[in-house]
DNA sequence: CCTACCGATCGGTAGG
DNA sequence: CCTACCGATCGGTAGG
C-alpha cells in the first residue's frame, strides 16, 4: 500500500532577505513557547501577553505575527504537528512495512509522550480532549490531526496484512480503535501517575492482542 | 467549612432549618451548573462570575458559599464525583459480582458517557487531562478520583477470579490497566467523534480480552 | 517591533 | 445575599 508522507503544515518562506529571515526564526522561537505552554496548561491558556513575556517582546509585537489569538492557536496546532511527524511518524516509516512498523509506532509514541511528559504529554489528546466540544476552526483542526493519527495507523496494519503479518481476515477498523484507545488511555494514565510501568503494561497489551477478524459476530451483535 | 451567618433582614427571619436548608438547596443548584461548565470547559474557565450569571446570582453572593475558586473547583469535584457514584458504581454493584459486574460497570460507564455527551463527557477523564502536570489540592482531588475508579475496576476483576469467571492466575493489575485504557480512549475517542459505534467497539474489545496471567514472560520484559 | 491605550473580565474584598 | 469596588490580566487596536 502506498503511503503519501504528510504534508508540512508549518509555513517556512524561503529567506528572500535578512529581515524575512529574522522573522522567520522569531516565529520559530515564539512558537517553541506556544508549543510549551499550550501543551502543559492548555490552548485556551495560551494567552499573548503571557507568550510574549515567555519570549521577551511586547504583546502587539507578538500579536502582529498572528492578527488573533485563534492563528496563534492554529499555528501552534500545526508546529505540534510539525513535532508529531518528525519524532513519530518519520521514525516510524523508517522500519520495515507491517509488524515491525506497528512495534515502531508505539515505541516512538511513548518515547515522544516520554520526552513531553513535563509538557503535558500527547499534545494531541490534551487538545482533544480541551476542545471536542466546541466549535470552530481550532476545534476542526484538532479533529484533522486526531483523524491523520488514525489515518496513519490504518496504514501500518494495512502494510501488517498485506505482508502477511496479519490474517487476511483481520478487522482492520477495529485493531486501529483497539490500538488508538491503547495508547491514547496509556497517555493519560502515564500522566497521572508518571510510572513508566505503565508503558510496559501497554506493550504486553499489543503483544497478546488478539487481531479481530472481519464479518465476525462481533460486527453485527 | 466554616460559614457566616448571612446577616438578618427587616423582616422576622425564618426558622433556621429553613434557611439552611434554602442555603443547602442554592449550593445544590450552584453545583449542578458548575459541573457543566467544568465538564464542557474545563475546571479552570469555572469562573465565578460566569458561573453567577448562569444561576442569577451576584458574583459576591455565590463566592461567599465557597470562600476560594480553589475550594469551588473541589467542590465542583467532590459532587461530580457523587453523580459518578449514583450512575456507575452503585449500578454496577447491582449486578451479581464476577463477569456480570464487570460488564456492567462498562455499560453503565458508556451510559455515563453519553448521558453526559454534551456537557464533555466524562468528567474525570476531562479533569485528569487538565490538570495531570499541575499541584496542590485540585489536583491531588483529581489523582483520588481516578485512583478510586482503578481500585473499583480492581475489585470487580479480584470478584471475577473468586466466582471462578477469570483463571486464578489472572494477573488483575494488568487487566484492571487495559480496561482503563480502554474505557479512557473509548470516551476520548467518542468525544470527538460523537459516533456511538464506539462503544460497540469497545464492547467487542472487552469480549475478546485475553486475560493476561501472573508470573508470564511479559512481567519480566 | 514598540508604547500607550481600550472595554471586558478575572479572583477577591469591604461593608452592609 | 447585595452593591461597589480593587489590581491584574485578557484580546485587541491606534499610531508610529
Amino acid at each position: 500500500m502506498k503511503r503519501t508522507p504528510p504534508a508540512k503544515t508549518s509555513k517556512a518562506p524561503p529567506p528572500t532577505d535578512r529581515r524575512r529571515a529574522h522573522g522567520a526564526s522569531t516565529r520559530r522561537e515564539i512558537l517553541d513557547a506556544a508549543r510549551r505552554i499550550a501543551a502543559a496548561d492548555g490552548l485556551e491558556a495560551l494567552s499573548i501577553g503571557r507568550l510574549a513575556t515567555e519570549v521577551g517582546m511586547s504583546k502587539a509585537g507578538l500579536f502582529a505575527h498572528f492578527g488573533s489569538k485563534e492563528s496563534l492557536q492554529i499555528a501552534t496546532i500545526d508546529s505540534a504537528w510539525d513535532v508529531y511527524r518528525s519524532e513519530v511518524l518519520e521514525p516510524t516509516t523508517a522500519s520495515p512495512p507491517g509488524a515491525p512498523q506497528l512495534r515502531a509506532y508505539m515505541e516512538h509514541y511513548f518515547e515522544y509522550v516520554q520526552r513531553h511528559a513535563m509538557d503535558g504529554g500527547c499534545f494531541f489528546t490534551a487538545a482533544s480532549s480541551e476542545f471536542d466540544d466546541r466549535t470552530g476552526p481550532v476545534r476542526d483542526r484538532v479533529f484533522k490531526s486526531t483523524a491523520e493519527r488514525s489515518a496513519f495507523l490504518d496504514n501500518v496494519l494495512h502494510d501488517a496484512v498485506a505482508a502477511g503479518h496479519l490474517p487476511k481476515n483481520t478487522d482492520v477498523a477495529q485493531m486501529s480503535f483497539e490500538i488508538m484507545a491503547l495508547v491514547t488511555g496509556t497517555n493519560l494514565l502515564f500522566q497521572l501517575y508518571k510510572d513508566p510501568q505503565i508503558f510496559q503494561r501497554a506493550r504486553r497489551t499489543l503483544r497478546a492482542m488478539p487481531p479481530p477478524k472481519r464479518s465476525s459476530k462481533g460486527a453485527a451483535d
